[in-house]
DNA sequence: TCCATTTTGGAGAATCATTCTCCAAACCTC
DNA sequence: GAGGTTTGGAGAATGATTCTCCAAAATGGA
């Protein structure tokens, strides 16, 4: 257990380090988000440390994961999650085939790339999966945001 | 705007090839949906239609969206959009560095895909974004999906 | 260590996206 | 054009996420 207890004091180095205190609550949903393969929702934390903490609300699970993304100690998998998006996939038709997306990270703009380099991609390591479709999503800030940014920053 | 028509009628037969009736709503929303570089939340579509159909309710957008991509005749951006997932990215550790994901579209498991040649990818009509990642999602169906598919038409 | 200040955690309410219900109106087949 | 089926709409229901508000816990000095 030598290493967990090492990736824990880092953790708590971490979050003091950025202001925030070192709580058995915080500490505990990040142990379980590090020490998973999948990538878990906010429901799926709040049960797995419920075995350790009954009492843990699932308002704190959210509350401590918003506040460790503040401080980049977790990750949002997907920039995209608040809203479904959709798009036209008549066959026979220019739309429905495969493209790739660029996503602007602060306004959710989303615009489609066409890249055949992309369209020519291979996963390796497929884990068992039958991989139907490979997406590639570019992430970043949109003309619009960059410009906004700038703006705000002169 | 023989085009459009053309298109139009496209979607009109295959709407019925496929068994659903061809309303004004659902053309509509189709249409919007179309001739959008976007990719629309439900709410933007459901904004830009009522532009036409005053009195269209958000549910039918929703249902719509919903009977049409059963037929597939639309398509979701994004198989995770319905729950945040969460990941550990304490700098300076295993985690945090950039890596790819293999989504299950069944399950909605996600699981981390290491390639580094998925890792030297460029963006090269970056249409003036700045874009910061690059993320391929591969979707398909995981082990235990396969073999509940497989099982359930044995 | 002990107190004062700040931050955190929790219960439940509030909010937002999405889905459901139920019935009248529209559509398709003949 | 009648009859059976499907669709559309208003608003309620649901589920995920966020907020509120106060007590409890952590932190930073004396």
């Amino acid at each position: 257990m030598k290493k967990q207890s090492e990736e824990v004091e880092k953790f708590a180095a971490y979050c003091r380090t950025h202001g925030l205190s070192v709580t058995q609550q915080r500490l505990a949903i990040f142990e379980a988000l590090a020490s998973s393969r999948e990538h878990p929702s906010a429901e799926q934390l709040h049960r797995a440390v419920q075995r350790r903490i009954p009492a843990l609300s699932l308002a704190t699970v959210y509350k401590n994961l918003e506040a460790l993304k503040a401080i980049g100690a977790v990750a949002d998998v997907n920039p995209l999650h608040e809203q479904g998006r959709f798009e036209a996939a008549l066959p026979g038709t220019g739309a429905g085939k495969p493209h790739h997306h660029l996503v602007c990270v602060s306004c959710k703009k989303v615009r489609d790339l066409h890249d055949s380099e992309l369209d020519r991609l291979q996963v390796h390591d497929a884990q068992g999966f039958d991989v139907r479709a490979v997406r590639v999503q570019a992430e970043g800030l949109c003309p619009e945001c960059r410009a906004r940014k700038a703006r705000s920053r002169a």
